[in-house]
DNA sequence: AGGTCATTCAACCAACCGGTTGACTTTCTA
DNA sequence: TAGAAAGTCAACCGGTTGGTTGAATGACCT
């Protein structure tokens, strides 16, 4: 384990379920960034986008560094390792269902080699 | 790929924002449970519950069958396993993050056998 | 020193969120 | 058939969200 504290998951998934802090998550995967270069593809104000990075910030996904009159954010991955993490549990769900569908398409094509029906039954589904 | 339509980010990061809907779908995560089942747990009405699992629903994480007056409502992992998707781009940040603790220990390891001095150079942080 | 640039802060607004209560519909059961 | 049980729905409430504007705070430039 190496997260000492791991930051808690409600702020973390809050902080993600907006597109704009997306997007700017996006582009801090590019590299650091100010305040000013992260608003910049939206048209919103200034303030605005500084709250949507107080959100990160306080969610732990940015980390901010102040260097004269500009801030500069950098994105900090622990948060989103902890939320991958999290979601990693409900893996077997999915991989459960490929396998399942996995199964039944064999099957599907076992039954297509042993009887060439032209148009085999579709089942239920309609 | 296996999603046909990719369920929108926001309502998936909205659902799981909240403990109690996160909660409830661990419930869910050992099997079906009715909406009265998964309301039981928690000091909430069970409008409130239902709202809930409204939520969970529209963001296609639970899949609602009606049998009778009981409506059972099981786990549906496609949209868990979007997020989880979403999330393994930035997956390299955090592995970098291990990278670079692993060289930093092991260039100390290598510094502490080949020069045995007590303080070395920090180098130019801080 | 004065002006401009980068950013936050405070106040405000409409919309949404999580919760409640009470009424309602549908289904099961005695 | 009357009542209980399982849920939803609509209305309401206080708090939060995402946005705005205008003023304030520092830092850089000339």
């Amino acid at each position: 384990m190496v997260e000492l504290h791991a930051p808690p998951l409600g702020p973390i998934f809050h902080a993600l379920s907006d597109s704009t802090r997306r997007r700017m998550l996006l582009e801090l995967a590019s590299g650091e960034r100010t305040v000013g270069q992260l608003a910049q593809p939206f048209s919103i104000s200034l303030a605005a986008a500084s709250k949507h990075i107080k959100v990160m910030e306080s969610a732990g996904l940015i980390q901010r560094e102040v260097r004269g009159r500009a801030h500069f954010c950098r994105l900090d991955p622990g948060p989103l390792e902890t939320a991958h993490e999290w979601l990693s549990f409900y893996e077997r769900f999915w991989t459960a269902r490929l396998d399942v569908l996995d199964r039944l398409l064999r099957e599907e094509d076992e039954q297509k080699s042993a009887t060439p029906k032209p148009t085999p039954n579709q089942g239920d589904e309609t």
